[in-house]
DNA sequence: AAATTAGATCAACAGGAGTTGATGTATCAA
DNA sequence: TTGATACATCAACTCCTGTTGATCTAATTT
């Protein structure tokens, strides 16, 4: 047996940490959300999350950059969807951060 | 049968960010990282990873504050280390993201 | 072709996070 | 008590991130 989860490649300390931060942002975590009940356009975003435009595509390219969502143009809209996959590597990071912690109780100075 | 993995108290939002914020800096994650090989005191956190003493200060400050790390006082030394629940307290919480996130695919606009 | 619309991008600004060097505080040693 | 050590805190500064309003581009409609 080799691996109980799907493969998602394993992140490198930089990825991780892009999408940490991407994250962290109360307003990207609300199109996460909004994002988590299926595939919306920037249109219906913009008017579900009350947001200016410009504001709102700043961040969408933001998680766009740190590989949290995708996006594909349709005429004039474009549509975002969420890459779940890349929260589930993230996860399985802090996995691994936290099994490599430990802590054997070192005494010091 | 309850729960699979032990209790660690579901995270609040704001808390969850806070704790994304704090992982996202790549010096932090060093400290992260170094307190993960045991308990440390902060001269020896300053030589190992050679930071500025203020600087290693103000980021052990946002670590604890984000409930990190623990520190407890010793004589003239303050010994830190990682608190893993905390981190497997965000795992969770990016599970539970994760599974609120099975995009079904709705169409928009 | 001209006018609309969706969305990206840009420049200017505002605020917050991180850095640095100095100072403060508590503990210990002499 | 005096001096030294470990660490926290502060003020000033820098830099990065996010916001805003304007402009640009591409697709669409008329």
């Amino acid at each position: 047996m080799v691996l109980s989860s799907p493969p998602a490649a394993a992140l490198a300390g930089d990825e991780a940490r892009a999408l940490l931060k991407a994250l962290a942002d109360p307003l990207r975590l609300q199109v996460i959300e909004a994002l988590g009940q299926g595939e919306r356009c920037v249109c219906e975003l913009t008017s579900e999350l009350g947001l200016a435009q410009s504001k709102l595509s700043f961040h969408l390219k933001v998680l766009r950059e740190a590989g949290l969502i995708d996006g594909r143009q349709q005429g004039r809209w474009m549509y975002y969807q969420l890459r779940p996959e890349a929260i589930r590597a993230l996860q399985q990071w802090l996995g691994e951060l936290a099994s490599s912690c430990q802590t054997p109780a070192q005494p010091c100075c």
